[in-house]
DNA sequence: GTTGGCGATGTCGATCTTGATCATGGAAAG
DNA sequence: CTTTCCATGATCAAGATCGACATCGCCAAC
């Protein structure tokens, strides 16, 4: 499922033009990132939270180099599945 | 941010009743969400990935019993940030 | 059709996950 | 807007998983 299709989602309850949804999808996502970015914590009871975290690992490792590599940045942004889709059963 | 901060900001760009904002977040999530149960992947550029991943681990351990539980699930929704979320400095 | 974000690869350690319970607050109803 | 309801956070431990880097191919986005 990629942005189209979340636009059509969209239209198929609110008609509107498809450049209307996707715009709404876009600014929903960009007010979504810029929460984030600005560190602040996303909710949505149901669905799941966004939650921006300081990362405390401070290496990584280079293929091609071998060597063990510091990780410069210190944040990164964690999902937490809401109820709904924490009660997924495995096919 | 919650819910509600996310339908002002559709209705700052929308001019909409907030009941009608609020359905619009609403409908996107309850889509997205029932995308993932039903196994689909979810891709928008600049934001992030949401992917269904089956789980391999298979034991945890409970407080109170103090003994070790098996995890009986076996899925899990990982939400991988997308350039934008991934290029964040540490303040 | 063009652009460029994203996946996969490999290593190795920090992080995450699961479960139950109480308190908090997101969400919905009056 | 206020109140009620129930999802969510934190916690403990052990073990599996993720992440960063660089590059090419692929597909989302324009």
């Amino acid at each position: 499922m990629i942005k189209i299709d979340i636009a059509n989602a969209l239209m198929a309850s609110y008609p509107c033009s498809r450049a209307t949804a996707l715009q709404c999808v876009d600014l929903l996502t960009e007010r979504m990132k810029q929460a984030l970015l600005d560190g602040h914590r996303i909710e949505i009871r149901g669905f799941g939270v966004f939650e921006p975290r300081p990362r405390k690992r401070g290496m990584g490792r280079n293929i091609k180099t071998g060597t063990t590599v510091e990780i410069p940045k210190g944040k990164s942004i964690r999902f937490k599945p809401g109820k709904d889709l924490r009660d997924i059963d495995m096919e």
